[in-house]
DNA sequence: CGCGTTTTTGAAGCCCCTCAAGTGTAGTGG
DNA sequence: CCACTACACTTGAGGGGCTTCAAAAACGCG
């Protein structure tokens, strides 16, 4: 099976032969980080990049105070940014949420594949691009959604997200991580998020199983509840659960047109 | 005086004048866009890239429900994304907030500039990776403070941002937006946020002006109150009230090392 | 089996929202 | 100069969603 990082790429863009047997040779020295483990710290200089191959991980902020704020899951396939290395200090943290197993590219190799590689370029753009997207939403759902929306809304960005690096087998999306996690990435307290997914239970939208992971199992449902829509992802393969069709939110107050400014 | 794109720049890395001359020339045919006008909407075919020489703007999403979440506020200086054109439409919207006065740069003049100009380009990547940060902030301020410290947060970097391009002037800031649009970027009410203004003017930190316009008293008694660490806005020139020394947050409970992940 | 972590349940309370009205300010036109 | 309008700001009362605190039950791993 090709790893999760080029089967994302490809959700994006074609890539030549050649550029997956690069990226393929790039990604072969990868090495297992066991549960909890931060890849990078807040405030350490970048080193180099790291790709998620199998496992999950996260980005994430810690508080003064103590408290711990997630401003993205990494699934399989995802990777932490490009020109990092450019910055003096981390902004934030990445953490492994479950046992990983991550490729390590050096910063100079990855300048020079850009450089030689417009394909390769073009599709890391491209992801760039969809993870501020994510960012944003993540934002709308944080200012603007009540906590069932919040948690719908999450579970059903990870089973886009999922579906594109063939997470989802016999339609269940296990979700390796705690309500904790949820409850950090989210704004609330995991006292809240369990009540919530008791809820979301009790409409058969979710089903808890063995093994502290619970699974998704009507996508299409927890999309309307979430009020979904999966533009944001900016995907353009063919993907399932098309009847989520994109609907084009209401005019708002900032109703004046600005067609003509482009030109 | 030079132009608030390239004061921006300049404070992250030292660009030749030739790139100055450059970047100065690009950006002469501006215009004037009123208060209140989308430059771009949610859904459009991405077109040229947008940068804010005068006056304030920002990115929006707009909620099935009505609802408005303000994901991003661009002062002048500010820029949309560099490669948006690839994508094949906005995930978000983006209007100025003020009258404004706008560079419109064709995409493909913005590609040929970075192809051969190494210097810009990295200039660029930077502000990208602080835009990236500040969502990530905002995150944070959204997830896990009160309205309080979120408005002190968003006021101490908006701050910190304005001084970066001058629009501190007799160390008074003055914010041209609503009350409203300071709710729709905090996921607050504008009934709540003008209580929380309130307290924050009892305690002599802003100031309500003429004309629809408060200013900014007291900026590190305000960092203070917001718990806010200009760190993530990776700036590496001097820039003033240093006394806002980062602190390092508490170890969490991701407290494994993963030193040896690294190398 | 035993212990740490995670999930679950209950009760009390607070922060912020909703609804509703009223005040102030700027701009417009008679 | 003053009505008239539109918009932003202000104030009050009541309610609800989520938090905090506390503790028990369930699970998983050594």
């Amino acid at each position: 099976m090709v790893n999760a990082f080029i089967r994302k790429l490809q959700g994006y863009c074609s890539l030549d032969p050649p550029d997956l047997a690069l990226l393929e040779r790039v990604c072969s020295g990868a090495r297992v980080v066991s549960a909890h483990t931060d890849l990078i710290r807040e405030g350490d200089k970048p080193g180099p990049v790291f790709i998620v191959l199998e496992g999950w991980a996260c980005r994430y902020k810690l508080l003064p105070e103590g408290g711990r704020q997630i401003t993205a899951f990494l699934l399989p396939g995802d990777t932490c940014d490009l020109h990092v290395s450019i910055l003096q200090h981390m902004d934030h943290s990445i953490a492994t949420l479950t046992k990983a197993n991550v490729a390590v590219i050096p910063s100079l190799l990855l300048e020079q594949l850009t450089e030689t590689h417009p394909g390769i370029t073009r599709a890391l753009w491209w992801t760039q691009l969809v993870d501020e997207a994510v960012l944003r939403a993540w934002i709308v759902s944080l200012g603007r959604r009540d906590a069932v929306q919040r948690v719908a809304h999450l579970l059903s960005e990870l089973w886009q997200r999922a579906l594109a690096v063939g997470l989802v087998v016999d339609d269940i999306l296990r979700l390796p991580i705690t309500q904790m996690d949820i409850a950090d990435a989210l704004g609330l307290t995991n006292i809240h998020v369990n009540r919530v997914l008791q809820d979301l239970r009790h409409d058969q939208l979710v089903r808890l199983d063995k093994g502290r992971a619970f699974s998704v199992l009507d996508p299409t449902a927890l999309a309307l509840r979430a009020g979904f829509q999966p533009d944001y992802l900016h995907r353009f393969k063919p993907r399932r659960n098309e009847e989520l069709a994109p609907c084009r939110p209401a005019t708002g107050r900032l109703g004046r047109s600005g067609a003509d400014i482009s030109r």
